[in-house]
RNA sequence: GACCCCAUCGUCUAGCCUGGUCAGGACACGAGCUUUUCAAGUUCGGUGCGCGGGUUCAAAUCCCGCUGGGGUCGCCA
């Protein structure tokens, strides 16, 4: 049987968009907006758009529109249409010259604002109620459009007292440009955004854009304001605090999938005590509704260990495709046996964190030499040590294979005959071969360090 | 200051809508195991419903107040 219910009804389609502004590099937090905004509409098979905000010419900057659009594209959020608002302007100016053509605007100045009292009046209700998806409904009084004096304590009246005097919203700025709400409002009405999808911070933007919505006669979208990421501290997330810029985190060796991962943890969670999930799976799950009221900090911790976790379950062929741009800008490994490296991020991978970790800890084996702290030099590499790395640098240099096994069969042999514990010899040997205190077993190391340089090391150890 | 938003371990969160499961998971932290070091891994552990009132047999969950935090108040976006 067919369903008695008609569905032909044409499902409402979801366009959304991030509409970041080219004055900087894509922030973690715009990464985040970003992130859930795609989500969204990669969940109900909507359309995600690019929009740049770059009405302000003074600080818009190209660098900034490539930087944003590099990073949103090295994190996996992949855009359907794209749009510069700089190329709108004469878009933003019919609609005003139609607003100031109808009174419910006019000219002050070069400018042109918005009559706010006259369209507060044309409301049929006396407050805005704003239905937002994550909070429920928020309403507005009329004291959001208050004139402040300078220091915002006390409310400005009309000249002839008879009531508050209202701030008039710019339209239209003095050099012609549209100011950022009104851009925004006719934007969205004119690409069908169903969802308005930003940071809590434009909540109270939001009935100043109502009052266009209406002055044009426009019904306005839905919106759901995301809490806010504050920084450690639970304050506001800034670049005194660490990094802010996608790129920062890039340039550090994070993976595109862990800040991902984490970025959408921020405020939502897939609800199975999963912390590890991948975009594919995130979309799957996600719900705009259980996306947190409650604004978050960030913690570059948890994003490590989230890190930590994409790199150790990564292949070592791709990990060492990834490292080798980091290699590349040290000098390290211009010929080096790919073979080889591969050994040598094998051994490093389980304790990466992020990629520059590998360049810290690997580094003694591309540079010729390498030098210990002296403090480290003054504790291990005691006179004490000289027969025992002595007797070493003679057996393996004799040894025919230099494996681990036989690398730790002449090195057992070596502490066998001083009659020390092997921990006596391991860690002075570790310094001299690494510079580090830390590191690897010292049998892998000395085998991906090599026959010469170990003996070499060894001997020059005390010089 | 006004308006708006918010409130579960130190942090991110599940649970809240549709009151009744020792408030669950993760990061971090501590301890054990492992071990040539540091990590990793693994086992175990402590830590929380901001406060005060209601409603109810019963409140993290519903209501009110307080406190605390955040946001906004630009011809920036």
């Amino acid at each position: 049987m067919e369903p008695t219910i008609d569905n032909n009804a044409a499902p409402a389609k979801i366009r959304v968009r991030f509409a970041p502004s080219p004055t900087g590099f894509l922030h973690i937090g715009g990464a985040r907006t970003a992130l859930f905004n795609w989500m969204y509409a990669r969940s109900q098979g909507g359309t995600f758009i690019l929009r740049i905000e770059d009405t302000d010419a003074e600080r818009s900057k190209q660098e900034y529109l490539e930087e944003i659009m590099r990073a949103m594209t090295w994190l996996n959020l992949s855009w359907d249409e794209f749009y510069k608002q700089s190329e709108r302007f004469d878009i933003y100016r019919k609609y005003a010259d139609q607003l100031l053509a109808e009174g419910k605007a006019r000219k002050e100045g070069e400018a042109i604002v918005l009559d706010t009292e006259k369209c507060w009046n044309n409301l049929s209700h006396k407050e805005i109620k704003i239905f937002d998806l994550i909070r429920g409904e928020i309403v507005f009084d009329q004291s959001f459009l208050y004139r402040r004096s300078e220091d915002h304590k006390s409310i400005l009246m009309k000249p002839d007292n008879s009531g508050p005097l209202l701030r008039e919203e710019v339209l239209i700025k003095g050099d012609g440009t549209p100011s950022y709400s009104f851009a925004c409002v006719i934007d969205d009405h004119l690409m069908e955004i169903s969802h308005v999808i930003r940071g809590e911070d434009h909540i109270s933007n939001t009935p100043k854009q109502y009052l266009i919505y209406k002055a044009l006669g426009w019904k306005e979208p839905k919106f759901a304001h995301l809490p806010l990421i504050m920084d450690e501290e639970g304050g506001r997330m800034s670049k005194r605090t660490g990094a802010t810029a996608v790129s920062d985190y890039q340039k550090e060796g994070f993976l595109p999938e862990g800040i991902v991962n984490y970025l959408m943890l921020l405020g939502w969670s897939p609800g199975n005590n999963q912390e590890k999930v991948s975009l594919d799976a995130a979309v799957k799950k996600f719900s705009i509704k259980k996306v947190n009221k409650a604004g978050a900090a960030f913690s570059i911790e948890k994003l490590t260990w989230l890190n930590a976790q994409y790199i150790k379950e990564m292949p070592v062929g791709k990990l060492t495709d990834l490292l080798l741009p980091f290699l590349k800008e040290k000098g390290y490994g211009e010929n080096a046996d790919r073979k080889w490296l591969e050994e040598v991020v094998k051994l490093y991978q389980p304790r990466m964190t992020i990629l520059l970790d590998f360049m810290d800890w690997a580094d003694y084996l591309f540079e010729p030499n390498i030098k210990a702290a002296d403090e480290d030099r003054a504790k291990y590499l005691t006179s004490d040590k000289k027969e025992g790395f002595r007797l070493l640098a003679e057996g393996l240099a004799s040894t025919s294979s230099f494996d681990h096994k036989a690398t730790e069969d002449v090195f057992r042999g070596v502490v066998a005959k001083l009659g020390i514990p092997a921990g006596d010899l391991v860690h002075p040997v570790r310094i001299a071969l690494t510079g580090k205190t830390v590191g690897p077993g010292l049998f892998e190391t000395m085998t991906v360090l090599g026959k010469d340089k170990t003996v070499r090391r060894l001997q020059q150890a005390f010089s």
